[in-house]
DNA sequence: ACCTGAACACCGTTCAAGT
DNA sequence: ACCTGAACACCGTTCAAGT
């Protein structure tokens, strides 16, 4: 069972989809090229040959799972942003599914064809809701950075949290522990609230106020045209 | 000149201010526990007397960071989002200038007086500004999960080009490379101005888009009341 | 009580050697 | 052309030994 030993000729296809499954089987321990040769029935460094580090190698795995997201955008029924609204939660589920990969940092910019075609689908998407010009390009920096550095804040805690539900319900906020809230009465009032906060609350809180500032930019726009 | 050999008395507090200043000077290298003993002019595994592993480490420097990011709102002058204004940027800022703290990942929650004092002065300006009730719990969220993830986000992106001015001009799309673009047309209209945004332009767009959505809520809420 | 230093189990990466 | 395996330089962490 589990993965191992399938002695099939490696090319960048067969690895970064070794990774993934990887990623997907064992999430709560980091990507590593000796587990993924035995994953793959290979030796530990004949990866070399395909990437030329683990950093690219990482990339292109998370570009894979970014495209992977732009299709399910792309796909759904809708208007643009309740198709925008599935790409972001799909690279959310995405993300937790696969949280070695999402979690591995220093990757913003995968700069792979995943990447790229997740940000034609954001442009589309906001060009057919009325954006152009600067508006348009403030709207997809403000949703393509959220997606990517949220998605990788959910994985980092998926990690972290071994074994705990992979569906984003882990709580954001730990406990307040010893710390005296007496200083921070706000923290205090709220404090019930607050720990019932869970990773995925705040990255829906989060696609929410970015898209509804994008609607309002929209709709000035229209208007003044 | 330089970090080195100071051999005080270590304590939490000394070796915090340790792992801060050589974020500072060392900004492109990880931290590491060889080079901070270095550095106090002390053995590498003498942290552990004091930290239980890296990991706390890590938070208790972030704490810090965020902590000053929170007093520099908590003094600015202006209104409520002003004032969330300043301790947002402030953020980015101390991100930037001690990447290799602000990006070591897995830390969302540094769950210390810090974080508490900043979760402190984001409700309290929030309640200033009118919310209250669920929806100043979602504004809550969108905020403090933003500042964090995008904040860690900028930080990876100045560590992994090193050498390149902090200020979070970095451009946040590499290159377009050998992608044919033509199956891209939204990518391909929009390059040019794709190319010219900046680390700090998502930061901004992401944090006023936030903002614009917040003051929304603020004023339908007191409209209602 | 606090720090040292050897030791351990792992990393990513390189490179000569195999087939 | 592609993969192996030894080797290297580094990690975090543990623990017995020093002071």
């Amino acid at each position: 069972m589990a993965a191992g030993n399938k002695r099939v000729r490696l090319d960048q296809q067969v690895i970064v989809e070794g990774v993934l499954e990887l990623a997907r089987m064992d999430p709560s321990s980091r990507i590593t090229f000796k587990r993924l040769g035995e994953a793959l029935g290979v030796d530990a460094t004949a990866m070399y040959r395909h990437f030329r580090n683990k950093d690219e190698l990482t990339r292109a795995a998370l570009d894979r799972l970014i495209g992977a997201a732009a299709d399910a955008g792309r796909n759904a029924p809708g208007n643009w942003r309740e198709r925008l609204e599935v790409f972001l939660f799909r690279l959310a589920e995405l993300s937790l599914e696969h949280p070695s990969i999402a979690s591995e940092g220093a990757i913003i910019d995968a700069a792979g064809p995943g990447d790229i075609s997740a940000d034609d689908l954001i442009l589309e998407l906001l060009t057919e809701g009325g954006l152009e010009g600067a508006a348009l390009i403030k709207a997809y920096a403000a949703i393509s950075g959220f997606s990517l550095s949220q998605g990788a804040a959910l994985a980092q805690e998926a990690m972290s949290s071994e074994g705990v539900a992979r569906d984003g319900s882990i709580p954001w906020i730990g406990s307040y522990g010893a710390t005296n809230l007496a200083d921070y009465p706000h923290v205090y009032a709220h404090r019930d609230a607050l720990l019932a906060i869970s990773g995925m609350d705040v990255y829906r809180a989060g696609v929410t106020a970015i898209l509804d500032a994008t609607e309002r930019a929209a709709e000035d726009s229209i208007r003044i045209a």
